[in-house]
DNA sequence: ATTTAGCACTCGGAGAGACAGAGTGCTAGC
DNA sequence: GCTAGCACTCTGTCTCTCCGAGTGCTAAAT
């Protein structure tokens, strides 16, 4: 694979991404930094085809980058910006104020943003809520045999739940129970609640139980619902507007979300991308995928461990060398920012 | 307007809304209970026309309702269908469970079902909320430095928001605080909730004000928060599927629901149909309303006063025969079961 | 006074054929 | 190993034609 050749795929990537038309030899003779005539860069061209970098989409037209074209691309040729200084500051200022004080408020805040920047979907998971602690539990009357379950874990999250009782508790009672939730739960990581856990609780509690088993069970579930990773999803309808996406699959996409976690949580580290095929290759259980997309997926950390993934999706036909560097620094900022609050909490 | 004429415009309206193709005289001639020749029929069906109620796509083409005509239909053809007895049981077993113990459930399950139901969008805003009453303050400490405050009001709403105080509390300035909060806001309305009331708050605390100001801050936030009639909007995927709406139309909803707000808001009593051409012209300062679609409100009742609205949006060929009942079932649901709760709670 | 049968007319959509243009592969020469 | 030139291929567009569905009108029938 000979350095020419190289420059003629990273050519017809660049060219074919803002296009969107299929790029022929000519064009690429064209460009100032290519200095051999059309017919070389057609001999060059028909063994990138050979190669299966390239593609025809009929005989008489341009070429297209298949997939593993992208994936060299972004391998060897993609050129490796960094953000300019004053755009840092523009993204930062979108981080400023209440948004930055909660991960949640960070996720949707770059989720938003880097949909709105590159055009696409952003997404987001949080990654093993299980282990963080229980902070905070309280029960709340809201009504007559109405209350709140409201449950506050150390890394901030912050749930309720409504329950309805058969009796109504008084005072007393209330706080004799909220007493002996915190007494028992206070510190316990969520991953260690069970269901064995929780009737311990009711043998420990004896008399009150018979009232109070829906509270307990609201708690279980509020639990569960709280160690459950969390999808964030933003700007699916800017894929849409591109036509070399199917409407029936990112309606199908739209009402089925959940179906990229697998996928999501398939990269160990660094910046990751990840095309349509090969999600259909690895994850053949998995019924549906976008197809002609492409997905990049980048770690967050807390402390040094990965604690969450942000990530890209959208058509293959992407702009690689402008998006990622965004991804980048949405991931290491939001790295930073949640590490410090935990210096703060130390 | 004679009977045969407005059976031949229900005619049309039932076999446009099902086949989605302009009709002609012959095939409404082939209809069992009209019993002229499609001669007689075409005459009818151009009288039908003068009056603004068909019209051509264009001349060799069957006929198709215009907004007016859909209005006579509703008003004066349309069969009052009543939902069987099994088909309401399963509707109400949706509304089993948790759901149904707060306003929110409620709404979130009757929009989903509904936009199951018809294809379309359901929508729904609460009307109101500035009327409820703050059941509890609380300021809870979930890290350094870092503070949640919790309001829930009489109506079961409950919202809460992180906030950063420049030096920490200790436990009896928070209990102090805590106490000051509930003793001045505790059956406080929202509507009653203003700066100048804060401001007063912040004169009556005197010394700890400094550090404070922030809680004090975002509890007002908070507040106007709850104060906002929230929209919520379920299935709007649906009409990327109706030939008729321009997906631009719809992709542009999606990214600013919050324009139908005024128009929800404009139906008093009983179930509204109004068209995108009537929306138009009632609410010219509206910049944008999906072209060619329909929306239709009702109300749901909280003690036989309006508390809130549910509304369906879809293309204006919609099966409204079979839409309305449904929707008028929904609304009746929400009104006995929001209803229902406040008994208990007096 | 309505209703119906018959007929000429209109218009859109599908299909066939022609044509221009873009791009290729190949060959022969530099 | 590169380049110029040329024949070839394929698509998208444009035009033309034809078919069928549906109408409006007129004259006859009830």
């Amino acid at each position: 694979m000979d350095d020419r050749k190289l420059r003629i795929l990273a050519a017809v990537v660049d060219e074919y991404v803002t296009t969107g038309e299929p790029v022929g030899s000519k064009t690429i003779a064209a460009l100032p930094d290519i200095n051999v005539s059309s017919a070389t860069i057609r001999n060059d061209m028909a063994v990138l085809e050979q190669l299966g970098l390239l593609e025809q989409p009929h005989t008489s037209a341009g070429r297209v980058p298949t997939f593993q074209g992208y994936k060299l691309y972004i391998e060897k040729c993609m050129p490796g910006a960094v953000l300019p200084e004053d755009e840092k500051q523009r993204l930062d200022s979108m981080f400023a104020g209440d948004a930055a004080l909660t991960e949640d408020g960070l996720i949707q805040s770059a989720t938003s943003a880097l949909a709105e920047i590159t055009k696409c979907a952003a997404v987001a998971v949080n990654a093993m809520p299980q282990f963080s602690v229980i902070s905070k539990v309280e029960v709340i009357p809201t009504g007559k045999r109405l209350y709140v379950i409201l449950l506050i874990t150390s890394a901030g999250n912050i749930k309720n739940k409504a329950c309805r009782l058969e009796f109504d508790l008084n005072d007393e009672q209330l706080q004799f129970f909220t007493a002996f939730l915190t007494e028992h739960l206070h510190g316990v990581s969520l991953s260690d609640l069970s269901p064995e856990m929780f009737d311990q609780l009711v043998t420990a509690m004896g008399a009150y139980m018979a009232t109070l088993s829906p509270l307990v069970q609201g708690l279980y579930e509020l639990s569960r619902d709280m160690m459950r990773q969390e999808l964030t999803v933003n700007g699916t309808r800017n894929l849409l507007t591109c036509e070399e996406l199917k409407t029936q699959d990112i309606v199908e996409f739209m009402e089925n979300q959940d179906v990229i976690m697998p996928i999501l949580n398939d990269t160990f580290s660094g910046i990751h991308v990840m095309f349509s095929e090969d999600a259909k290759r690895e994850h053949p259980q998995q019924t549906f995928v976008i197809g002609n997309s492409s997905m990049i997926v980048g770690q967050y950390r807390k402390d040094g461990k990965t604690a969450g993934r942000l990530g890209i999706i959208g058509p293959m036909r992407l702009n690689y060398a402008k998006v990622i560097p965004y991804l980048e620094y949405f991931t290491e900022k939001i790295s930073n920012l949640i590490s410090e609050k935990e210096d703060d909490d130390t």
